[in-house]
DNA sequence: GTTGAGCATAATCTCGCCTTATGTGTTGAA
DNA sequence: TTCAACACATAAGGCGAGATTATGCTCAAC
């Protein structure tokens, strides 16, 4: 459909979707600043090259017809679309505002511990991080980034890769001495296995990640239940059991020596983290600037000095 | 955003739409069989009114700005839905097949017992059913109805009510005489509650049922789980326990006398039952009698003597 | 250095679109 | 019934947006 397209008269469009708004061929005119002869002449125009009416001739009033109202509607969408398409190249704000979107997890665990190392390269740019577990449309909730976990295929944004990520089991320090050590996934699922609520398909549970060994997760398990990655984290780190960590959210507690590997066992996840910008909006230097920095930052290995979130 | 809005020169921007698609004046003037002097006019003009390049002009090419970029996706959209709808009011098609989309548990209930009627009064109109639990995408789909259940606003297409509809348990003759009389909510849940799977939130399961009469779910039901909305329904019919009847799904079952209410105890659903048709397309006249139709019979009272699904 | 591909610029023309003026049909008040 | 008013249609004519033709400019390739 890309080339070679057929479009009518698109002043005549204007003309006519102008009057199929207002019901009138006179509003229409004063509207585009035109006579409303003008505008008759330009539906007419519209309607011999049709080849059908657009409109009905009431007594003193006009009604589209049904194909028209299918014309009107779409006019105006594109009309909108181009506007505002226009209202966006064209206003010329210095905007230092930048607003992220991102889960709980990746924002408790990755950004908010590395925020500052941005903040300090870039003391003018105020951030406004939006921290939310569904993923929040792009357009509709003003973000200029929105961090996404997921196959790299948004229909309201452009992706690019941050990291892949793996899985793998995780606990306190204290838990794996007194635990002893943990040679196979037998032993492991002995012991109480924390996990968390998920309504994401994409995110994987203890039955998905031991699925990938082709082991099935027992009837009967022990340990905590919870509601959040967070908290699991967080019970993780307290000793209550075994959680599964994500490679990159858990790397700072690893090098810190708050939590530890278990085993050797780790799967890799299909998905992966993306930084999506929307499709519709012109980035503001403020966002370009932050865009790189995430990527940087993604990049770069993980940084044992870094002071971690509230412990 | 509506009235009012500062739409650029649409002559030139087609012309910018084509330069930047093609990324080449030369190529643009060609396809839109004028002369390349012309585009470079026309986008010069738009480029002054603006103020700022939409072209990077390099050696023996051009490149689209960022700006750029943005204003040609959205020109390019916005022509493509013009186009796509002057397509679909100038083709004059006698389009004597209908597509409905539905779910299991309505077409097999509810719309493949009525449809042989309207077969008979149109039989020169061939339907072909789309049954599918989760919500089909009207446009891309090729739908001509969705029948769907909800709030009635949708993003894709116009709705119109078929019914309400309301929630009561129901079970086979031989188990309602077998059980004995039934009179308040709590020697209900003693019974066998047939549940089924759902992952559709406007859906209303047994918990919620009862919570409407401030009841809860006891943790330790009996009762058989099924996958789908049918299996339960003719669980129920093979005397297996109660399960939750839809009005207007079980209603031909009842007037059959091959299920019957249990209780008196009934809760009305706060959705709905609507036909969908597309904002999109033209609705043929073969779609418009079944629009109809459905609606009609969605108002007539149940038929007795209707032939129910194989049994 | 010469060539040539692709965009820019200038001068000119022309036809698409607007305006003015008037016609037609319907309605509602006198 | 009549007539004024309103809303769209039609006709004639003018003007300017946008097309054309012709030529210039620039830079990479040979």
């Amino acid at each position: 459909m890309g080339i070679r397209r057929k479009l009518p008269p698109l002043t005549a469009l204007t003309a006519f979707e102008a009057a199929a708004r207002l019901s009138s061929f006179t509003k229409a005119a004063a509207e585009l600043g035109v006579t409303q002869a003008a505008v008759s002449r330009q539906i007419q125009l519209l309607e011999s090259q049709f080849g059908f009416p657009l409109f009905a001739r009431l007594h003193r009033k006009i009604e589209v017809t049904d194909r028209g109202r299918l014309l009107a509607s779409a006019s105006q969408e594109a009309f909108d679309l181009i506007s505002a398409s226009v209202a966006e190249i064209t206003k010329e704000s210095q905007e230092t505002e930048v607003t992220i979107a991102a889960t709980v997890a990746f924002s408790h665990f990755w950004l908010l511990p590395r925020i500052s190392d941005f903040s300090r390269q870039h003391p003018g740019i105020n951030l406004r991080i939006v921290t939310q577990d569904n993923m929040p449309n792009i357009e509709s909730n003003k973000l200029d980034i929105a961090v996404r976990f997921g196959n790299g295929m948004w229909p309201d944004g452009q992706a690019t890769l941050l990291f892949d990520d793996e899985i793998f089991p995780i606990c306190s320090p204290q838990y794996a001495q007194t635990a002893g050590k943990i040679e196979t996934l037998q032993e492991l699922v002995n012991n109480p296995l924390i996990s968390n609520m998920v309504d994401d398909p994409t995110w994987s549970g203890w039955s998905e990640w031991l699925a990938a060994f082709s082991m099935e997760l027992p009837k009967k398990t022990s340990g905590l239940r919870c509601s959040f990655y967070t908290e699991a984290i967080y019970a993780a780190l307290n000793g209550q059991g075994i959680a599964l960590g994500w490679r990159h959210l858990v790397e700072d507690l690893l090098i810190q020596g708050q939590l530890v590997r278990v085993t050797d066992f780790t799967v890799k996840t299909r998905n992966a983290y993306f930084a999506v910008v929307s499709k519709r909006r012109l980035p503001s230097e403020a966002t370009r600037l932050f865009q790189s920095w995430l990527a940087e930052t993604a990049d770069a290995p993980a940084m044992a000095n870094q002071v971690t979130a509230v412990l």
